[in-house]
DNA sequence: TATGAATGAGACTTCATTCAT
DNA sequence: CATGAATGAAGTCTCATTCAT
């Protein structure tokens, strides 16, 4: 006789995700930083399974122990670097205001640009987040309602010069349509992200789908 | 065939991929079906590391002992669910000959469709084994070099009637942005596979991008 | 800023204490066998604290795992010992129904010498898990609402040679003191489990308690 | 004086017993009465493994540094304790020196009573530090030898007026009896420590063990 | 003296894989 | 061929204790 047990799926079930600690001194923060690097450097080698706490630490140059008081898990710690990954993504992607008012066809070659120099910067550890994200819960896209808001909205400014749309749809397929290029050309074909002719081709895809005619 | 993969911190390092033998009576088949159809469920519920031989086998209905008689691990047992996954999806794909001759307003919203259909079977293994693939080695993406080859022809048979491009780099654009659109869909909003309006938008875009003018 | 978790208090909050599977086949039950003989032994040698699941394993002579194929974790596996070592008390104690018609003057002193038999098999056993019971959420006593029972069941067959007494009451009280004695003799001075003079008092203490006069 | 105790199998082998420094200042004696009082309050609801010196200092609201100023480790935190909390109950078992001259029918009937009282402080604390004592290598029992010296001389003085008895192994049964039946009805059914009954019959219990006749 | 970040040995536990039956 | 008990390397995580500030 097999007595079932309540199977847990995943390693742990109730794996915490949020961090435990907030760094306040300086220690505290370098350790933390240095965690956070580590971690990217190993899950860029090793991938989300060869990425090990001890592992993390060793490289790192702090102990497990250290590790386990700012983060209560691997996911926690994976977490958190894709938090800070993207938060510094979308840091390069903010709009200067002055660009919002430029026609059209300057400004998506601008924000085309500005995506794929963000994804330029470190093609493999994008990767590897993206892969990983959904696990943790996260949408993967760097560009979430934020994005999409800020599309509508240009969208919105520039109606009249714009074939008929609806906002909402448009935007979500603009959005989608250059993060699904540069996701794919960063798996396939990361040194696309700097060649010219890939941002020409994305802008004129983009472009073209909401010209009017 | 018995390939090394990159050792990957996983349990055991050592791994091969392909499966040990093929299943030439019926009864054999019929435990390896068993044994995919598992692997998907618990891939699905679980995700990949919550996927254990010994649960698949449980599920299964067969023991670990039998699992290691068709795939000699745990990475073959996935790569072999992706294997035929995207085979299913390359065979819903597979474009009937006499579509070739349509003009691109009609040819490209029944390639989309056939795309969204084929996403929409099982969105949720899609996810997953997207997310996976990467980790076997595998390109993730269904259509890969044939896509791009196929659409590659496509644009140059119909080439007197598009605006001037270079077949390669907007094969690859085409392929990306619909297979993008795609995942991107089915992780964030599984609905759109399935709504007109997406299929309507994701045509647009495409046949906007390289007609004339 | 310091984000309090919720303190799970012992290392593991939601520890399974029922054992996995049940043993079919010899080779199981062996597993099964060494597991808790070498648990005694450790928990008498080294205290629960002491007590490590791969201690256990080491000294069964068999892998942690399969300890754990049996027992969720350290819990269970003491608990099962608990359980096991009570039921061969239990069974120690077992009264000849025909005993049950003797004068109280002749049952009493059987009843105790049975039980501080039962209590000199393994003192020291007793008194680790005598100690450890109550954490596992077991009673520590061996005899327990049975034991109550049957002594209240004697009590009132005897009851018109006795004095007026509260049947509840006396029971518990026959039984607490039994118990408590033979637990702080084990404790104390555990030669006194086998002295004929202990065995004379106890019985003498209790005869006294429900004799009339 | 640092004592090496067995190793136990616990964290740090090494470890000493007694107290660091006396607490001579005030604020020293408060901080050590707010640690003490943190490991009563956990030690009851956590139990010894779910006792940590972090956890206990949080709670006390100090450093862990501090604790470790006074305590030099978990052990001596908790044998501390359990010393203070013997001492408080033997405190409240003082016998008035006016009783002893007492006729045995009121004496033990008040000496039950105090026991009893001195019980149901911290039924709660009662329980654990019985139950940690032994692995402190402290013997459990409030009445140690004390105890039974007290009874002997009690037994001594009233011998003319009592049946025949060896009045050590008497001084041990009545001892042992008492702190028996209060440890299990701690254990077991703490309200009947308040009860009157269980007063009642406790005394005539032994009143009876050792009248003549 | 107090603080609390850091340490790291070692406990617990899992699960891919093997192999005797 | 199937079975499933057994294995044990390796991963996760804790917590008693120290020590720089």
């Amino acid at each position: 006789m097999v007595l079932a047990l309540k199977k847990t799926g995943s390693r742990r079930a109730t794996q915490r995700i949020s961090p435990r600690k907030s760094p306040h001194q300086a220690r505290s923060r370098d350790t933390v930083d240095a965690i956070l690097r580590a971690t990217a450097r190993i899950l860029v080698k090793h991938g989300y399974e060869g990425t090990t706490t001890n592992r993390v630490a060793e490289v790192a140059g702090v102990s497990v122990g250290s590790l386990y008081q700012y983060f209560p898990g691997k996911e926690a710690l994976v977490a958190a670097l894709v938090e800070r990954h993207q938060a510094e993504m979308l840091e390069a992607l903010k709009p200067d205001p002055a660009m919002l008012g430029l026609p059209l066809d300057e400004l998506v070659p601008r924000l085309c640009e500005a995506m794929l120099r963000a994804h330029a910067v470190n093609p493999a550890l994008d990767s590897v987040l993206y892969e990983v994200a959904p696990r943790l819960g996260k949408p993967p896209t760097v560009l979430r309602d934020t994005g999409v808001a800020l599309v509508k909205a240009i969208l919105e400014i520039h109606g009249p010069k714009l074939r008929p749309l609806d906002p909402d749809l448009t935007a979500f397929m603009v959005v989608k349509t250059v993060e699904g290029l540069c996701h794919e050309a960063t798996l396939s074909r990361p040194e696309l992200l700097k060649d010219p002719r890939f941002l020409d081709e994305m802008s004129e895809l983009l472009l073209r789908y909401v010209r009017p005619g």
